[in-house]
DNA sequence: TTGTAAGCGTTATCAG
DNA sequence: CTGATAACGCTTACAA
């Protein structure tokens, strides 16, 4: 077993000072070509690579970048991670993914233990119970420390910082104004029990649409329901359905979608003839769904890129001090994505 | 902004040295009551948290553990990385992921720059490319430097390490036995194009399956789809079905399937009825999917627990050097989920 | 009870 | 051209 081999290693092995060593491994024009091929050549031999650790410490930069999301087992949350582990990766640094589980107090201790020295940065999406609760304190602590953050997709305007959103309200909107040019008349909203910020947004966009036509919203459309989606009851939506003869859905996510559309199938209506569904996140399921699913596509891994790149520019700028700074946020245009759960044109 | 404050800045303000300050906090015999309670206080309200780098660096302990999977947006491995990040993180360690997005380089790369001392270990699976290259010394030296490395679901023989499996081979037999008891007569194996070492073992257990009941293996019944699933082409898959009189297909992974069933319901057969599928990775899709798809779970977040398990079980042992070490292959039991897209019973 | 000093591995400054 | 020294932040013998 060839331990790892240190700079003081290689000068008692050489008989130089450690700091020759290491100006030689830095091609210092100081070092003499002798000495430095010397170091160089050994250097390789013994494969000697500098320890990140030592030279975190001395430069009081560690590379990593941190991310805290609140569910990993998430097609939109790995899409952003890609986004920012590539961007990351290319820049040189590395990412700690810390997930939240949607527990406040899970996302504090993430953040804590993170933010004593094992990051330069912090990229999140606040979990379901710090929403709800609406206490950013731990945010607060770690950006008046100096240490940026960006948040993005679920964010909270009580946290000033970087953000990078997707324009949640407007295209929601669109959705809903496609399903009513087609002449839907009864469009249901499924959404989340106790509203997230995001499930919120995309409900305003719904209202939004309604008002544009001055349709009045009907609160009997709306049905709400559980986060967790698995082995949801079908009967309360098909209940739903008949009840108030829905001819299309808007659907805050595409698990919502496809068991509704499941639900209306085994109703025997046909989609989209009878009934049109739209929903939000565009993945696996989505392309895979039977019909395949109309949905909103969020970007995410440009999300991802984008968060990063803020990031890391806010980490390499020379932090002046008390100069004042300036937040950004930025907002993402999301695209609807037609398939054939609703009528094309 | 409040900077961050360090022993040395706790030290300066109270007029005592470091070392007291750093014995203080840790509640040591040898300070007395009133120095101790002065400086916790003081620490306290500075917030004073010590700095992970430098202890690091003292202890030659990161606490960090890498983790080098070949995709993100992928259920399975995101299933396993929630096995590890609960595990480690219970055990006070945080995760640094890398994707290798299947290329080797990029496996190489990322193991060499998280090598140098920014984790103590490392859990992967191979990029399908480094199985294809069978080179395994970007592993090997990392073993040789005494780091720690386990490997789960995609490993290679040929790399001297702790493993975790599961029984592919065993369960993908069973999953066609099951299929040739409800009298299948043509039962078809979708799988990769190059064969990954997991396809290949799957691959395997069909066979051993039909030799079980000493049926020929017909090369023709056996179809390689493209890794990449999207946008696939449903043609080459109809004419598969058509010409083979297929009546039940065994396939590697879920999308597969899925997509399968599809071609299949356009042409007009009745799934279990006509024709019966069997997947493997029991995500979303198999869930969602209609019929419901009967798979192969493979226990990812078991998995990764207990692969987190055995590297920090690793890492804090100590090292007694020569002390020959006997590594372990872990096999967990994977289970056929029945689900609508086989007959039950 | 408190403080000094060495060390973890590296880099940068300054002296020789 | 080379080397000693201090520093990054912390811990821990060992001295005082």
């Amino acid at each position: 077993m060839k331990r790892k081999i240190t700079l003081k290693h290689i000068a008692r092995e050489l008989e130089v000072s450690i700091s020759t060593v290491s100006k030689a491994l830095k091609n210092s024009e100081e070092i003499s070509r002798d000495t430095k091929e010397k170091v160089q050549a050994f250097a390789k031999l013994y494969n000697y690579k500098p320890n990140n650790v030592a030279i975190s410490l001395k430069n009081k930069r560690t590379k990593n970048i941190g991310v805290i999301i609140p569910e990993i087992v998430h097609h939109f949350f790995t899409t952003v991670f890609r986004g920012i582990e590539q961007y990351a990766n290319q820049k040189g640094y590395n990412v700690i993914v810390c997930v939240s589980d949607e527990s406040f107090d899970k996302e504090v201790i993430n953040m804590e233990l993170l933010a004593n020295g094992s990051v330069d940065g912090f990229i999140m999406a606040l979990s379901a119970e710090t929403q709800l609760k609406n206490d950013y304190n731990h945010l607060k602590e770690v950006t008046e420390q100096g240490i940026p953050l960006v948040l993005f997709d679920r964010v909270a305007d009580e946290v000033v910082c970087d953000k990078v959103l997707i324009n949640d309200r407007e295209i929601a909107r669109q959705a809903v104004n496609k399903l009513l040019d087609q002449g839907r008349k009864r469009i249901a909203l499924v959404t989340t029990d106790n509203y997230l910020n995001v499930s919120n947004k995309r409900a305003r966009g719904y209202f939004d649409a309604l008002e544009d036509r001055n349709r009045a919203i009907d609160e009997n459309l709306i049905i709400k329901l559980p986060y967790t989606y698995l082995g949801m009851d079908k009967v309360p939506i098909q209940a739903f359905f008949e009840k108030e003869a829905v001819d299309a859905a808007f659907c805050v996510n595409e698990m919502f979608a496809v068991h509704c559309m499941r639900v209306a199938q085994d109703m025997g209506l046909k989609i989209p003839e009878d009934i049109s569904f739209i929903g939000f996140t565009d993945g696996i399921l989505s392309q895979y769904a039977s019909p395949t699913l109309t949905t909103v596509a969020q970007h995410g891994q440009q999300m991802g890129e984008i968060a990063a790149k803020m990031l890391i520019e806010r980490v390499e700028q020379e932090n002046d001090d008390d100069e004042e700074e300036v937040f950004q946020t930025k907002v993402i245009e999301a695209t609807l994505i037609e398939r054939d759960s609703t009528i094309n044109g």
